[in-house]
DNA sequence: CCTTTGTGACTACAGGTGTAATCATTGAGC
DNA sequence: GCTCAATGATTACACCTGTAGTCACAAAGG
């Protein structure tokens, strides 16, 4: 699966969260931190598409996208990318990381403890 | 802390694993599978030090080349900042994420419970 | 002393990314 | 029917990255 840049992710977020959209109602949608104008919005979408990462109908004159990559299946790849880039593949160490600089409230601990168990059964 | 490209960290990985080191000491002890050049090598070695990821120190008419942030200090950020980007900042979602792709052994699991029981106390 | 060679500095260049302007087309309103 | 506005397509451009080549210099060996 291609890799999405941090901008295009950005346009990924507002599609997963509902599709199918006009270029323009994606342009409204993102967030306005980003201070994009609609070209650029126009820009990551027709890079998307090239990506396979999108897909486009015809509606009239415009297209309609949605996307073509489900999140979870993205955000999976993305994750097993890092995890084996800095630990070797395993996720042991990255909670080790992650706990070590205290981000795990007692709550994730407690919720966490439950997936596992999950999956032991 | 600015970011790592692909490449640089591999260069990086080289030297947390051992430093200080010379550009062609850095060179030889690179995975050969990047099949990269001396000069190569030492643009990436002169681009990490503009980006203050490396120091350097002189020694007769060459460098010795060595960390500027410590390995675990890099890999907490860059960990922190997948899971803002993908999970809302959330461990919780990540571990269910791996957990559901099938990438956590049973042995894992052992582990990590054991990590948070750590943690509780 | 002169030549070779190791070394850092500088330059190169294509592809990806962030950010947009411009152009051509066409449906919609007058 | 004609003009305008919306829309996709094309082009632009600077910066980062991967991957090197070239240059100048100085230490070392003969």
């Amino acid at each position: 699966m291609e890799r999405i840049a941090e901008g295009e992710y950005a346009v990924m977020e507002v599609l997963w969260d509902e599709a199918p959209l006009t270029a323009a109602e994606v342009a409204e949608r993102v967030p306005a931190e980003r201070g994009w104008s609609l070209p650029t919005v126009k820009t990551m979408l027709s890079r998307l598409l090239a990506k396979g990462i999108l897909a486009h109908e015809q509606d009239g004159r415009r297209y309609l996208y949605r996307p073509a990559v489900a999140r979870e299946a993205y955000v999976a790849a993305e994750s097993g990318r890092l995890l084996d880039r800095m630990f070797g593949g395993r996720l042991t160490p990255l909670v080790a990381q992650l706990a070590a600089s205290d981000r795990l409230s007692a709550d994730d601990i407690a919720e966490i403890e439950e997936i596992l168990k999950g999956l032991k059964s």
